[in-house]
DNA sequence: CCTTGATCCGTCGTATGCGACGCGTCGTAT
DNA sequence: ATACGACGCGTCGCATACGACGGATCAAGG
């Protein structure tokens, strides 16, 4: 046994981080749910931004923008071309390329995009301290830092 | 335009999030990848973790236990069932519950079992300084915080 | 020219995770 | 007794998310 507070800590911290991926991602989501607003999931509104912001992209490139596997990544932007929304299209010089591209109807969705995919988190970090922020990214740089020691 | 610092610590704050969420799943789990030590998922070790900590349990306690929903509790459950670690049993008192229980084979895993489902996570705050582990959990308290806000 | 390796892509199988739905069951009120 | 609401459960559909696999393509070397 290793240390007794240190398991109730693990437990605390993996509660939280629990409640916070709900958090962070029912707010803009709700894909089958009672309403939501675009029909667009977290992952989508943050692949069309990066393709917004950023530009085009391989899917290779866009899973590595996103910090997501290539397979995982297609699967999105399967469903985002089932929807119009993005358009695949060889590339001419090397055909093993695929450029993921947004497409014209996107700007339809201009209010869900407008704040990039963080809407409320944004508002939640503008809105706190100087030493809030600072205490929000210590804890979680020490504590990434503790898992890669 | 809400903020530009805002925006930019809500992408550090998410990529951080994710990164955490991998480290912490992937570690335990691996479910068909190179070579899983037991085949065992981490929410199925939180699973049998739980039950044999705190006992046997309805559907609808386990999930509340391990603050997921009462339909993903069920397909966790019926995995677990298929191996034959645990057993469903219906209440005779009462038959709309159904009690989740381990069975025999489970003392096989006792080595994934020791130190819970988040063995990683313990070791590296039992290796961490107090100053450190207040710095986690401050962090994550604070995040909360600012989000129910 | 043709093999070899590297790279990108799509697909498959599996696991998590959620909401919605329908069914059976129990307690209670009519 | 019956109707009704509340509750637990299983199931379905959908969206992530991953590794593994095979196919296609290109570059480099034999």
């Amino acid at each position: 046994m290793v240390d007794n507070t240190a398991f109730r800590d693990a437990e605390a911290v993996m509660a939280h981080l629990r409640a916070l991926r709900q958090e962070l991602l029912t707010t803009s989501m709700e894909p089958t749910g009672d309403r939501a607003r675009s029909g667009l999931t977290t992952p989508q509104i943050s692949a069309v931004h990066s393709l917004l912001t950023e530009g085009p992209a391989t899917v290779t490139e866009l899973a590595r923008r996103l910090n997501l596997s290539h397979s995982t990544t297609s699967g999105i932007v399967d469903r985002l071309e089932a929807r119009g929304l993005v358009s695949r299209e060889q590339d001419a010089n090397d055909r093993r390329y695929t450029r993921v591209q947004v497409t014209a109807p996107v700007h339809q969705y201009r209010q869900d995009l407008k704040d990039g995919p963080y809407g409320r988190l944004t508002q939640a970090l503008a809105a706190a301290s100087p030493a809030e922020r600072k205490a929000v990214l210590d804890g979680l740089e020490t504590l990434r830092a503790l898992l890669a020691r």
